[in-house]
DNA sequence: TAGATTGTTAATCGATTAACAATC
DNA sequence: TAGATTGTTAATCGATTAACAATC
């Protein structure tokens, strides 16, 4: 029998499988065979029990003495983040994130998909973009039913996110990723997923300038 | 007598500052004056309580009944985070998203100027990139001394980025903010800073695949 | 076998939330 | 004044870490 898995992950574990997934394709590619929750955590700042707490929210099983089988593991890992299999997705916004990441090869390691991008200047549309074609906004309506697409990508202006975020939630989409560093607003039952860099950029600068002030005091 | 500020400030709370000083610029725009922390937390998903606590951290003091004043929070929270002035930084990496970066023209804003980029490339070396110079590995050293450069911003693919930023710390950069998914090590003292956009694509793609679960079974 | 590791329960730690006196 | 809000302390909640029996 399977132990428990809880129904609720948190956010944080969420954040880590991929740290682990990706030490654990390095030991795939250099042939190891198992992996232990210490060899795993050797790469970080964090112990062995935290990794295995982790791994245990996957429904992976390990062995006593040995560890935890790396394919198995990987596999594990990737159908529990739903990296399996591609979800294809729409962005809005060809702007510089926006090219950023309809360039970016690897998302279908990723399980995403971005099958075509949507913009409001006439200037773009009609154009393509890493072979991805920019279309008007008046079609995403049809298109998300047509193509049964789950995941809208906001890269757009700060102060147009939220008319963004609406016409997504409208027409059907169910998770939202989100880059515009504004505050958005969405119905009950919708994800809504924040990549904000400002929010990362602040922990940064903020640690540099309280290293500074330390050293001013001596 | 000013209250007591926590020396060390909480990650969560570090991340949310951001998103408060947007509504306070809105209101700001709007004309507004004042602003308690339940007008504030009306905009999120947690409540006026949280936000007085974070608030605290930046040493701004508010009215009872009336709230805080909107000019002075929005200086309190910059002064804070380090946005009050730009910090200089260099790029490493001119592929999609260190682009993306480079044209990224609201970084001013908070606390970053990109002042040039490196790659490897030969091809890269010597153009421009949104009028930011692309200069070759080995001039990083003596520049990073020459203009006091203290941030490194790592846009490299993952395998090359351990590399870059054994480079950066050798060269004396102090802070770094990486957005390549590879787990790296960096000596004690430097700031690492992870933007990784796959930890938060886990998130949703998590999330999404749950959902679909939920339905599944009823 | 001995001992490293898993799986799991208990203890600790820290962050969020609730409570409430002070205040304007 | 009355009551909304601040500032602060206490209670709660959840995540991390420690402890330890089972195991291969």
């Amino acid at each position: 029998m399977t132990s428990q898995i809880p129904t609720v992950v948190s956010r944080s574990t969420l954040k880590r499988l991929p740290l682990y997934l990706h030490v654990l394709e390095d030991l795939q590619r250099q042939g190891q065979e198992y992996a232990s929750c210490t060899m795993i955590a050797g790469k970080f700042d964090f112990g062995p029990t935290q990794v295995r707490k982790d791994l245990e929210v996957t429904g992976a099983e390990g062995t006593a003495k040995i560890g935890f089988k790396v394919s198995a593991l990987v596999k594990d890992i990737k159908e529990f983040l739903g990296w399996h299999n591609a979800h294809d997705a729409f962005l809005v916004g060809a702007g510089n994130m926006g090219k950023a990441l309809l360039g970016y090869k690897d998302f279908d390691k990723y399980g995403l998909n971005i099958v075509a991008a949507f913009d409001q200047d006439p200037k773009k549309v009609g154009t393509k973009i890493f072979n991805k074609e920019i279309l008007p906004m008046e079609k995403m309506a049809n298109l998300v039913k047509r193509m049964h697409i789950n995941i809208g990508i906001v890269t757009v202006p700060a102060e147009f996110a939220q008319g963004v975020v609406d016409i997504m939630v409208s027409v059907g989409i169910k998770a939202i990723w989100n880059f515009a560093p504004a505050p958005l607003q969405i119905p009950e039952g919708i994800i809504l997923e924040n990549a904000r860099l400002t929010q990362s950029l602040a922990v940064l600068t903020n640690k540099l300038t309280m290293n500074f002030d330390k050293e001013m005091k001596g």
